[in-house]
DNA sequence: TTGTATGCGTTATCAG
DNA sequence: CTGATAACGCATACAA
């Protein structure tokens, strides 16, 4: 960065901060007590005290953030690396991350990887060189190793893996119960020719999902039709795309249970071009549970991921780990949200 | 912040990172020209040039942007603050903001406003306090005179507002044009009773929006019935209530026009529940394009808000100012997106 | 063109 | 308990 074309500031100087030092002045004690009490890392008398929180108020005092950094060591900042900083699920996880780390005087720090392995490690580089005092990654793509990695030099917490170590946490949903109960759902409800559509098999969650899938067809004496199972990106247009195959091929189904409800969308979007009614044609179920499901018409059923919850629980984990103790957050198990896209099968 | 519960650090040492200095003593050169030649400050030797990157690389080289930030002033970072982070809407607006940033070697500093004017206030604050080079506010709350405030003080570019400065800028949509377009495009399939679900009055965007429509109305000849005005603001629900408000009134439409997306999908619910279809009963047309809103079903006709090329713009804007330059980046006119939810009327 | 000295605003390490 | 003093890593006048 910052070869030839970085614009050179010509700005109009700002009026002067103010400083710790001109607080220390105005209270008339020295530099370092000010610090002191600003961070409570010593014990001071309370008449300079007073002296100094007077002065800092009338001064409207605000501590530098980056000569904190150079000079303590700690920016007071989270990186937050996630795919896709526009996506419904992640906009609420982060919503989380913000609310947890707001209070105690953290602010994150949000970069996007765009499911890129390598641009996922540039972000890593990126926040290390900023000097986050911590790393949530948010369903990293990269391996578990490099994670580990990463997790030498600074605090790492990431969602959707399996991973514990000196300086590591993990949070990771329960996706084969919750693709379990929802095939359950719909076969209590009668169904038996299920399709499913399947999420991006790279990702660890999407054959998570896959195996809950057909550990409830088996639990129920279905035979497992590969027919049924129609490969997806967890895009919407898998699941358009998903519909339209399983028509043209004729295939029989009176239900699909789509590996997230993006996809779960698009395939309402296709039973509707196709003239099927949901529910009374074909029952649909979701996964993710995302803020939109509950307004789509029919409202979707689905399992929910507790998406806000999880930011919160990152964060105070990224949290914890900073200050030397174990994390111990565990996520909610998976709900099924039973709305009207699920039906009886007919007769 | 930072009372007394800021967690003290307990964490091993990582390994020393490599500086500016080390680089200099490698490439034998001293550390000023290390420095010009990081940031094209000066004409460098090109024999000097070639030992300080060869240097820069063998040691992995990162300049530490706290320091840079405090003894050049200039931080490379721009303020974002948005009401919503988890808002679809302004998921693309970030990424826009995200990907023109990105290579120039800036990064985003985001923060949630939640449309509350206080908070924004804060935001401005905390983003100042961190140094940033320029600021980005995405729809604010805050009168036009605390906005032209902080543009005294750096850079400033906001949405949604009629602004300018010496650093100051802004972008806005022309909302009372896009919903004339609605409202035209409804009246042209031959509606006369279109009710309209507004925005929160309190945004001027949603009043330009009411306008738009009533301008359509008066301008086809349409007397403007009060009782088709129904008040909403801007979530889902909003929709959902006017529907239902709207038929337990008995009122007599054949058409909805949404002032955003949201509203309209939660009115296609309202619509279902009520047992009427879109389009054939009832055509509805929304505003803003959100990305799901074409997997709606029907797909959602809708104007399109250029999200996406607003976070863009948004942000070449502020490097300009930052640079001196006075922006002249300006948004595209709202364009009419014809999907499924609208029909002609029937006769 | 290049090196030296100084400062950016805090925190941390010493004495006292 | 408190005050000097030295870093932190880099940019920038100033001098050469």
């Amino acid at each position: 960065m910052n070869k030839n074309n970085m614009p050179t500031a010509v700005r109009a100087p700002t009026k002067a901060p103010v400083t710790l030092e001109m607080v220390a002045k105005l209270a008339g004690v020295s530099p370092s007590t000010v610090s002191r009490i600003l961070n409570g890392t010593a014990v001071v008398s309370d008449a300079k005290r007073l002296a100094v929180v007077e002065a800092t108020k009338t001064l409207g005092f605000v501590p530098n953030p980056l000569a904190r950094g150079l000079a303590g060591g700690r920016t007071f900042s989270i990186g937050v690396v996630t795919q896709a900083i526009d996506s419904p699920f992640y906009g609420a996880a982060l919503r989380g991350i913000e609310d947890e780390l707001d209070p105690v005087g953290y602010s994150p720090l949000f970069m996007s990887a765009h499911w890129n392995p390598s641009a996922e490690a540039r972000c890593l580089e990126v926040l290390r060189a900023r000097r986050v005092d911590g790393i949530v990654v948010l369903m990293p793509r990269l391996s578990d190793e490099a994670l580990q990695a990463c997790a030498q030099a600074l605090p790492v917490v990431v969602t959707g893996r399996d991973l514990r170590g000196e300086q590591l946490f993990s949070l990771k949903f329960d996706n084969f119960t919750g693709a379990l109960r929802a095939t359950e759902h719909l076969i209590a409800l009668g169904h038996t020719r299920i399709a499913f559509i399947s999420g991006d098999e790279e990702h660890p969650d999407a054959s998570e999902r896959h195996r809950g899938y057909r550990a409830a067809l088996q639990a129920a004496g279905i035979a497992f039709d590969p027919e049924l199972v129609l490969p997806g990106k967890y895009h919407e247009i898998s699941g358009l795309e998903a519909v339209h195959h399983l028509i043209s091929r004729k295939c029989k189904f009176t239900a699909i249970f789509a590996a997230n409800d993006q996809m779960a969308s698009g395939a309402a979007l296709g039973l509707f071009q196709n003239g099927l009614q949901v529910p009374e044609d074909v029952s649909l179920v979701g996964f993710d549970d995302l803020p939109t499901s509950v307004y789509a018409t029919p409202p979707l059923s689905t399992i929910h991921q507790p998406a806000y919850e999880l930011g919160r629980l990152a964060a105070a984990s990224i949290l914890q780990l900073i200050a030397g103790t174990q994390p111990t957050a565990e996520l909610p198990p998976p709900e099924l949200l039973v709305r009207g896209s699920s039906a009886p099968a007919r007769p």
